[in-house]
DNA sequence: TTGACGGACCTCGTTTCGCGAGGCATATTG
DNA sequence: CAATATGCCTCGCGAAACGAGGTCCGTCAA
C-alpha cells in the first residue's frame, strides 16, 4: 500500500474503529492487519501520535485497565464530539473518492 | 476538501488527466476546478513540483509550444512508462478505497 | 534461572507532501 | 494606463507517516 495515499486517512480509520467500541493501541494495529489480510500494518509511529491528538481534541478519551495478569492497557473510546466529527469525516471521504473517481474513471 | 486526504493523490490525478491527452499546467488547474464544480482547486505549489517529479522519472515528458499570440505554454504528455505506472496506481487506488471502506463501512 | 520472545506503551529525527505567498513575464481589456 | 488574466516557477512552513529506537513486564523454554 502506497504510504502517500494513506496520509490523512488515519483519523478516519481510528474513529471508525472506535465507533465499534473501545480498543487499545496494540489491538488496533492487530485488527487493522487482520482485516486487511496483512496488506496494511498501521505503524506505531503513526498510531500513537494520532491517538494522542484525537484525545487532545476530545474526540476520544482514554482509560487504563489492568488485566488479570497485572499488566496494563490503555483503552480509547469515542466521545460524542468524536462521533460528530466522524460523520463529517465520512462525508469528506465520500466526496474525496468521488472527486478522484471523476478523473481516474469508474472502477474496472 | 481536507488537504491531508489529498496527499498522494496528485500523481494519480495528473497521470489520469494526461492519459486523455497532452495538457499544460494552467489548463490542468482549470480543468480540475471545472470538473469538480469548483470544490477542488489544485494549487500551483502542488502541481508544478509534482509535474517536474513525474518528468524526472520519465513518466511524462514536456515540450514548449508557442501560441499564435507569441506566448508560450509547456505541454506535458504521458509516456509509455507513465501509462504502465498509471495502471499500477489505479490498482493501488482501488485497494486503498476498499481498505478504508472496510472500516468506514459502505457508502450511505 | 536466565534469556528470548511477545505484548504493550511511547518518542524522535527524517522525509514527503500540499499550502500559501511570493516572484516574474506577457497579453488583453476596461 | 492600469488592472486582470494567463502562464511559468520557487521557497519556507506545517502536518503527517516512517523507521528506528527505547522501556517495562509476563511467559515459556532451555
Amino acid at each position: 500500500m502506497d504510504r502517500e495515499l494513506l496520509k490523512g486517512s488515519t483519523p478516519l480509520l481510528l474513529l471508525s474503529l472506535l465507533c465499534e467500541g473501545p480498543m487499545y493501541g496494540y489491538q488496533i494495529i492487530e485488527t487493522v492487519r487482520q482485516r486487511t489480510g496483512g496488506s496494511y500494518t498501521l505503524k506505531e509511529g503513526a498510531l500513537y501520535p494520532a491517538l494522542h491528538k484525537l484525545e487532545a481534541t476530545e474526540f476520544i478519551s482514554s482509560y487504563w485497565e489492568t488485566q488479570e495478569n497485572g499488566r496494563e492497557r490503555r483503552y480509547y473510546s469515542l466521545q460524542p464530539a468524536g462521533e460528530a466529527f466522524l460523520m463529517a469525516k465520512k462525508k469528506e471521504w465520500n466526496q474525496f473518492v468521488d472527486m478522484v473517481q471523476a478523473f481516474v474513471g469508474p472502477r474496472a
